[in-house]
DNA sequence: GCAAAAGTGTTGTCCTTACACCCATGC
DNA sequence: GCATGGGTGTAAGGACAACACTTTTGC
């Protein structure tokens, strides 16, 4: 049995008091959220980051963050920083994670909400490319600044294990995409290799995927058929048993 | 494509500058910590609530919540509040969300992040039961203080699906347990019957369980065995391949 | 006609489900 | 001896893994 610690201060002082009061007695600090946008191109996962400004970062690469304002919660905070850094607008995004190291800021105390984000980088044009913006492949992503590449590799762990339960990955291409183009998707995320029938079999048997009728064209090989996900269905049938494994 | 959105301000004045003036900047926050904490008893599952003593809640229930220290992180705060509030100290917590609505608390804008946490509630007793603090049926709870009823929720979904995925609800039980208990704290969380001899063939074939050759007593009924979960073995053979299916 | 990828089926294995009977203990 | 839950096995069905050949297009 633990001795019992001090009461906490706000009860025995307030007790059925004021909750401004209360409010008024907490320490405040600055938040910020990051955003971690997943793309996918030319076969294989990017994304999409910033040059620092900070001096001591000296040009290391950056996730897209910024403060969050005093009147904003945190998801309309990740949409707006996406939109101010890339021009975008609507692209899903996901809470993943707060990061609340002491040290993570060398300006001092700063709490960031983490949000991750994927998309399909043809459909996207970035409409504003400050402080070098651009795609990276996840794979040679080394050095960041702050510690986003810690928070990066939370997030690639994070977008790993959710794209195997969620249609998530559909977000990285295009409206209509080829069976081919959607493996090409989970072998770069999960990086490893399936096997082509059985790949499109478990797709088929999903019943998720609506034939456009339409074809590859200009392709230097058999054009494959084009598919659509149905997401109403998807979110009419989602499963909620998993079972038991670990 | 959009229209290009005003620049960032920090970027715009700041450019490759001071970490400490940029982040002076920001507008700061009071932050709070939850705690979601679960536990199990009489083939229930539980929750530990306190009355708010806020005046605009009346009394209503409550998770276990706090400030957020300036010179703690998050982690290190869900701790120390739950240490505060049960005397309870070494428990498995685990970060589930952070909410943010500018309305959610009446005392003006609070962000809080939150945590679950599950214990066995026998090997627990609360060294301290101020504002009430004690254990509710999840299911009979109903109205609760500030969004804690949407928290909650949240986590018990989380919950759901966190112990198909992991050995989390071993922490529901004393070391050494039946398997009897052990279905009875998954039937509770899932809501759902299930049947025994595969139940126990599947925690069988895992092979985390540890026969401790020791039996129930003064059980009105033929004694089980009692076994441990070894969660050394779990570490070394936890899956990370989950299977695409949604 | 050659390169490149599309499209397609079967078989064996494993996992999951459904289901019924005897056993050990407390009272 | 009776009530209560412990302990066990099997058969059928469904999902997954492994595997090879023919087709269509661009060049």
């Amino acid at each position: 049995m633990p001795e019992r610690p001090k009461p906490i201060v706000a009860n025995a002082t307030l007790g059925n008091k004021n909750a401004v009061q209360l409010v008024g007695s907490y320490p405040t600090m600055p938040l910020t959220v990051d955003c971690v946008i997943f793309g996918f191109d030319e076969n294989s996962l990017k994304v999409l980051l910033i040059k620092s400004d900070l001096s001591q970062f000296n040009g290391k690469l950056s996730l897209l963050g910024d403060q969050v304002h005093a009147n904003e919660d945190l998801d309309t905070a990740a949409n707006r920083v996406l939109y101010e850094r890339t021009g975008m607008k609507k692209v899903y995004l996901e809470q993943a994670h707060t990061f609340s190291k002491l040290n993570r800021h060398p300006g001092g105390r700063v709490v960031t909400t983490v949000y991750a984000s994927l998309l399909n980088i043809n459909d996207h044009s970035l409409g504003i490319t400050d402080n070098e913006l651009k795609w990276h492949p996840v794979s040679e992503v080394k050095e960041m600044a702050f510690d986003h590449k810690e928070i990066l590799d939370f997030c690639y762990n994070w977008l790993k294990k959710r794209i195997q339960e969620h249609p998530l990955a559909l977000n990285l291409l295009p409206e209509k995409f080829s069976l081919r183009q959607l493996q090409n998707v989970y072998e770069a995320i999960l990086d490893m290799k399936m096997d082509r029938r059985n790949f499109r079999k478990k797709f088929a048997s999903m019943g998720f995927l609506i034939d456009t009728n339409e074809m590859e064209v200009h392709v230097t090989h058999r054009p494959g058929k084009l598919y659509k996900f149905d997401f109403e269905q998807y979110q009419l049938r989602k499963k909620n048993w998993v079972g038991i494994d670990f």
